[in-house]
DNA sequence: TTTTTCGTACAGTTTATTCTGTACGAACTT
DNA sequence: AAGTTCGTACAGAATAAACTGTACGAAAAA
């Protein structure tokens, strides 16, 4: 098989596969650096992460920064070589679907609290204004509110039913 | 209580209800342009929300068309009233959640069928092949396009387990 | 019919994001 | 110590996204 065949397989491999890492919020250039590291499966060093993705070193030391950050990549030591060396981490539904969750969970909490602050003060308001002109749109306003939190108690209900596995288990089958 | 009063706790409400929006995969203005229009709870016009937003009315309109192809607004007529009028879907969560299930398993599962064809290339190439140089740079690819397809499979599992109510309840609570 | 009001297509501008080249400190090699 | 090789900070260039003003066809009003 020649090495130009190979090389065209794993392009389309690795941009079918970045599509789908680029739903878990990496910008389009992180999803292909990843998806380049994981298909490799051995540690690369930047400059064949550069190479590899036609793109300048700078840019690469970024993105291999970001990914480390979301803690999607890790740095390995390798006897003898000298240059940084890098690997995707094997559990890929782990790490992503946790921290897919985390993100959603954390985020929806805490724009609930937010909206809860602003209810609790429209509780007050409502004791002191009770009979005025303004009370149609007040109350109006305040049901959407309602409803509003009812919301993001929902999506958390939602996420929290996701369990991402301890291990990746491959159920590879149908 | 003062009109800018009013105007002041609607704003934050806005703000913190279109963060969560926004997670939706919608743009900050198209998620803004949402909010207002679920706050408000009655049909608006575009210069109506034009004004609101401190927007030109061409960007409205092309907010309000992304959001009516979304499905989370809709376009009423009240008798009298010349100008288009739209207002905000209510059940938030059915909508909401649906449209972004239906996204992750649209996508995912074609991405995985995608990597199945290759995996089904592959596995005729594998037969032609064996006992050849290149062979362990090949099995190592090949084992990782498996765990990809994993991936995606259990990415599929985990978004069919969230089932939207078929109406949206409150449960108010906690 | 003529005039006004609406909504949107289009083109150009502004704003934000991503990428690159240069430069420099740190660590390794000789 | 002098010379290489690495990784990254920084500033500017390229690219993409969001927004606006003008213009025009369709529908309503006069």
């Amino acid at each position: 098989m020649a090495e130009k065949q190979i090389e065209k397989i794993n392009n389309v491999i690795v941009t079918e596969f970045a599509k789908t890492i680029e739903m878990f919020d990496l910008s389009p250039s992180e999803a292909r650096l990843f998806s380049i590291l994981y298909l490799e499966g051995k540690p690369m060093t930047l400059d064949e992460m550069s190479k590899a993705l036609g793109k300048s070193k700078t840019s690469i030391s970024m993105g291999i920064r970001n990914l480390l950050d979301l803690n999607l990549v890790s740095r390995v030591w390798k006897k003898g070589v000298r240059k940084d060396l890098y690997v995707a981490e094997e559990s890929l539904y782990k790490k992503f679907m946790t921290s897919f969750i985390h993100k959603w969970l954390e985020a929806t909490t805490r724009q609930k609290l937010s909206l809860k602050e602003i209810e609790k003060d429209l509780e007050v308001k409502k004791e002191l204004f009770t009979g005025e002109e303004m009370d149609e749109e007040f109350y109006e306003a305040f049901s959407r509110l309602k409803e509003m939190i009812a919301f993001h108690q929902s999506i958390e209900k939602a996420f929290k039913q996701i369990k991402p596995p301890s291990k990746f288990h491959s159920n590879i089958q149908d």
